[in-house]
DNA sequence: AAAGCACGGTAATACGCATTAGCAGTTGCC
DNA sequence: GGCAACTGCTAATGCGTATTACCGTGCTTT
């Protein structure tokens, strides 16, 4: 626009300089030294010096529609990644991706122009920006089948990060083990003693959360242990309360952890001790010390390598696998670190409760 | 590379299916209603169907080369920006930037390839990719004027994060108006009867520090006022203290939040009490809650604005102001928010320090 | 009836790059 | 010396889209 059309330096500009064809530019920038076309060092010379005199660098619009590769990473959030309330889950992915790839060479591609549906961007709209990139990222709790098996469809490379339910094994995805995690939690607090589970969960039906249920009911179920469910969506924590206290639990499983936190707040308001009176366990990603000090025991998702696996498994997609290397499995669960904090305790007899 | 040639969906392939030509599909699509071509409603239907049917896109790659932009804007960060060291700088910034890249409707490119030298990105390097994006932001506390230079000459479009020494006036940026911020946080202190600054700052010569200097020294002159400066690096804040408590100021301005947070702490193990003993006024970014529950008086930059502004900015630069609006300053500087927190009191006769 | 005209649409081209076929000049070989 | 093989390079083409120049067709006007 603001360009006249000769300030652009192109190959072409590079030919005239260096007294040769735009092909040969072309050859000389990939390396090409193939039987059919090799180039003595003198022309190189000369078109690399060319080169170095001005600030050329490719289109990569150009390359892009000649059918190379830009090493262009698109990166989808369903929500605004950066404002508080989701950069504490978003962070720690975007992290382990930066990292990786920076170490890749590429560069990463935020689709922030996709317009915002209920408080969710559109992955597929009108002006569908993806192929922009190389391929892409898709973070988010919670992504619609029938949308990822249109991309799979399209042939466009992508991986998802958390696992996704597929019967048809199509989806790439890199995730993370809630449902085992779950179970050695539930494990512990059978270990502790406890007789009397109750979980909170979010209203989602997302993969995560159910992940995390199934690991609960497998181990609780498996030794006949009484398990009450309830879900709350944090609007009305002093009910989702009213009804805990009802339950009488000896130990409390809270998926989300601004959750926990806040009813610990209404917990201890209520006379109640944590965890002598009652244990906590958090299920929940968006973690961060908390205010009271309180050390929940719980579970912690490996994010920064779940970025990393995930843009690296990607880059293999979009790359094709060199036969160098091992190819990575397209379906991948990463272990969950369970930390051992200060809220699971022995259940007391005579609870406070 | 994996697909197959006739997987693609292209305007050709919508042509044939609406039984018109390419170049009918395109106008159609841009609404291109000039005089010299215009399309009948019935047409325009054909053509819009036969696009509902199929998955079409337009490849951005093929408009960017036919020339309409394909509003993506840059991101440079000189240091990796999600790290948690960096990332309480970085986040709220982006958070600026990616509500407005929202409305604007442009993506985000962040140039993680960029090779890392002595822990910072280098601008330009062997495959510099700025031109991947239309226009880019720079982030980052120091910047090589030279580089900003040669990236004027070139013509490409950019914005600066924070004020850039620049006589030639000829550097876009959207800063923060530390100088002004910081001669009232001195006013301040002086009006509670304060007689003798300290000021501890980072060893940098970023534009930053030395507008905090500036806007103190003002003051202070002016007062006619005592003030001793030392800097740090954060290594040795025990060296600091003492030499800090030899001075013997009654009020310590502290560049750097974390030296602040962490000069808290040692000066408490020794024996002095903030602010009945020693005043702080903290300057710097990267201000989280203090474990310590200490509520710093100091200033806080607008950061999510600064983004704000600073994308604005450079997507009007981009696309040429267009005359309806008024153009904005390529220049700017943010009012810094002062906040009144609970560490500067008035100096006490006799204090302990 | 010839000329003008609006309409509806198409062919052709440019954009910058990668890639292939192939051309002219040189060298190698028997 | 004749032919093949090789060397060093270029012309031509395609990628998918936007845009311009232009061409039929049927209708109106004189």
């Amino acid at each position: 626009m603001s360009h006249t059309k000769s300030q652009r330096v192109t190959q072409r500009t590079i030919a005239e300089l260096a007294g040769v064809s735009q092909a040969t530019v072309s050859l000389v920038l990939n390396g090409k030294a193939d039987s059919t076309s090799r180039i003595p060092e003198a022309t190189r010379r000369r078109v690399l010096d060319a080169i170095a005199e001005t600030t050329y660098v490719a289109d990569p619009a150009a390359r892009s529609l000649a059918g190379v590769g830009n090493d262009l990473v698109g990166i989808f959030t369903y929500e605004p990644a950066f404002p508080q309330e989701t950069s504490d889950f978003y962070a720690p992915l975007l992290m382990g991706i930066e990292t990786t790839a920076e170490s890749l060479g590429v560069d990463l591609l935020m689709f922030t122009s996709a317009p915002i549906v209920d408080g969710r961007r559109q992955l597929f709209h009108e002006k569908n920006r993806l192929r922009l990139a190389d391929g892409c990222l898709l973070l988010g709790q919670k992504m619609d089948t029938g949308e990822l098996n249109r991309l799979v469809d399209s042939g466009y490379p992508f991986v998802a990060i958390g696992r996704r339910d597929d019967p048809a094994g199509r989806i790439p995805y890199v995730g993370v083990d809630y449902a085992n995690a779950t179970s050695t939690l539930a494990e512990l607090a059978l270990a502790r003693g406890h007789t009397r589970f109750y979980s909170l969960h979010v209203p989602t039906d997302a993969e995560s959360t159910r992940d995390r249920q199934s690991g609960l009911v497998r181990v609780l179920d498996e030794a006949r242990v009484e398990l009450t469910s309830a879900t709350t969506d944090g609007s009305d924590l002093e009910a989702a309360w009213r009804a805990i206290r009802k339950a009488q639990p000896t130990v409390l499983i809270v998926e989300d952890a601004t959750h926990a936190h806040r009813l610990v707040d209404i917990a201890v308001a209520d006379g109640v001790d944590v965890p002598n009176d009652l244990s906590i366990v958090v299920l929940g990603e968006r973690t961060r010390p908390s205010e009271r000090g309180l050390d929940f025991t719980r579970l912690a998702a490996p994010r920064p390598q779940l970025g990393s696996n995930a843009i690296t498994l990607l880059h293999q997609i979009m790359n094709g696998s060199s036969d160098a290397v091992e190819p990575l499995p397209h379906r991948q669960l990463l272990e969950c670190v369970i930390i051992e904090g200060a809220t699971l305790g022995a259940p007391r007899i005579g609870s406070n409760l």
